[in-house]
DNA sequence: GAACTCTTGACAATGCCATTGTCAGGTTTC
DNA sequence: GAAACCTGACAATGGCATTGTCAAGAGTTC
């Protein structure tokens, strides 16, 4: 069996290495809801072998792009999906000009030096 | 009292032309869900002098984008604003590339020649 | 092997949102 | 003067987001 593995850097933030229970602990969410963003294809954590789920720091990051959508702004996961889609076809980082909006709560949260 | 007025052309998109009832009716909407627009920052029709909504062509295409987007897509009212603000911000016609996905019917509606 | 956590799938309660609808009191239009 | 507009309020409907739980099974750890 073929498994990608990531030896060489422990800090890759690709890395899968929170299993789901940790996650929701991490962003502060029930593991339904991190199940239910699976659902609608908004997260995709790697899965082991024995097929449990593994989020990376990159999954995490955007989780927390959804609740910052979500309970911030007010936008429904339909909205957060077409987000996602546009900044992916569009390949700029259009939800960083989100961040010159309104939510100055979120950003002393989420925006760290 | 000073009224931006548009005298060449008749047909100018611009123009102020339709009452609420008449823009409801064009968009298959209950007046009410126009003003809830309106209150929400999505549509911003003229005024006559005496205060009464005049809604243009634009006003009426920008209205069955909201339509499109939140009935055919499923995104809410707060996902609408930020794509209006997105778009806005970034001068691209983000929303047209919405087209590439899905929404065949919508298509066949909103699209002409 | 016992205890724990994970898996999927289902069901339910909560609260909020979108939409339609109506009513009241007042103004504009024809 | 009748009809359509204005604002503001209130309500009913259905749908969505989130949390929560239960069941039956599989993986993990000691």
């Amino acid at each position: 069996m073929r498994v990608t593995i990531h030896r060489a850097d422990p800090r890759d933030p690709e890395r899968p290495v929170y299993v789901i229970s940790v996650a929701a602990s991490i962003v502060s969410v029930h593991p339904r809801t991190l199940r239910i963003y699976e659902d609608a294809g908004l997260v995709c954590p790697a899965r082991t072998p024995t097929n449990i789920r593994l989020y990376s720091e990159t999954d995490i990051r955007r989780v927390m792009w959804i609740r910052h959508l979500t309970q911030n702004l007010g936008v429904n996961l339909a909205g957060v999906r077409i987000l996602f889609e546009l900044e992916e076809r569009l390949g700029t980082r259009i939800l960083e000009r989100l961040y010159d909006e309104g939510a100055t709560a979120a950003r002393m949260i989420l925006t760290l030096p």
